[in-house]
DNA sequence: TATTTTTTGTACCTATAGTTCAAGAATTGG
DNA sequence: CCAATTCTTGAACTATAGGTACAAAAAATA
């Protein structure tokens, strides 16, 4: 019963967590956001209660698209490294094709807020987890078929290869071209 | 001729440096520069213009400190890797230990003003292209002493030290402890 | 249709951002 | 010691941040 929203949510925590991206949370107003969202201040208000909250919410749902995004172009077919390599090659690609050059939310928002906002550093880590995981699930299927040296320790390159991606999505913010990434991306796949 | 400064520049800077630091550049405000240096706001203003001139100014003073902080560690006595694995250590101590977890305020300017900033993107490229020179002479100077294989590309190894350490700097501003920073130094000197 | 619940836009509010300015204080040159 | 100059303090100013409070109106149920 009552009157249902004239708008979705889920398409408001969309176009915020592009404004957030954009702009980074100190740098997102709310006018912004009700210009972005198309929606009056009120229903902003009572719909999301407060800026912070709204940024969570957008956290969250980029949070659980980009790792679902990741473990898929992982997932895909073919020799370990060359997926690894096409993986790391397509988000240096999108980055750098961004002509807002937003970078990776995530890192972004580490790097803005830290521990100083406790609960957006909690949703950062989870974040930094779960894409760890994948990379270390690539590793060890790369090691069962041979392809990389069952002797090197897998986690550890997990944790290489997200503090790479981590690096890469920070580094493509103020990059002037592709190089560096290219190299960057040369080394680590030789390093393998 | 004129009345003289009551306070000296240089230290305003440093303070300055500090603030926008632990608090960003949006995050700090006209108040918090006059709490922290001391003075009044003519006087802040009169001195340096702007908050962006400001913060300019404490960009550049912290790339040339830490620039050249960077490559004294990095010339220490002793075999390459011992070297590199010190620097790195260091580093991630560091951070950790800094009870604000600042991180590293040139990573931190990347992701919060990208390239919207040009002249702050500039300052932190800049940055970035000191450090991965250091790097690279680094590894060259293995290579000459037969410490790290000859045939290995010295540029995009240079550049992947780099992508480390910048990676590394963003996530200690929210790392729980140091357990991944640890396993990204040791995967990192076990692909050398 | 009466009732209920929720939405929506507008107006409003307090605090602060970021900056400017006026009036006075300290210095040096003449 | 006066003038010129440069600094300092702190009030003042405009715009916006971030959010609240309404009153009007719209949709659902019974």
């Amino acid at each position: 019963m009552g009157r249902p929203k004239q708008f979705d949510p889920d398409v408001a925590v969309d176009r915020a967590m592009d404004v957030f991206w954009r702009k980074g949370y100190a740098g997102t107003t709310p006018q912004d956001l009700v210009d972005a969202l198309g929606i009056g201040k009120g229903s902003l208000y009572n719909t999301f209660g407060s800026k912070h909250a709204l940024f969570e919410a957008a956290l969250s749902r980029y949070r659980d698209s980009q790792a679902a995004a990741l473990i898929e172009l992982l997932g895909e077919p073919g020799p370990t490294k060359d997926r690894l390599r096409g993986a790391l090659r397509l988000l240096a690609e999108m980055d750098l094709a961004d002509p807002d050059r937003r970078g990776c939310l995530a890192v972004n928002t580490a790097a803005e807020l830290g521990r100083a906002d406790e609960s957006a550093a909690q949703l950062v880590r989870r974040m930094l987890d779960r894409t760890e995981d994948a990379f270390r699930a690539l590793i060890e299927e790369g090691q069962r078929a041979g392809e990389i040296a069952a002797d090197r320790d897998a986690h550890a390159i997990g944790s290489l290869l997200l503090n790479t991606v981590v690096g890469m999505r920070l580094i493509a913010r103020v990059a002037d071209g592709p190089e560096r990434l290219d190299r960057v991306i040369d080394a680590v796949i030789d390093s393998l």
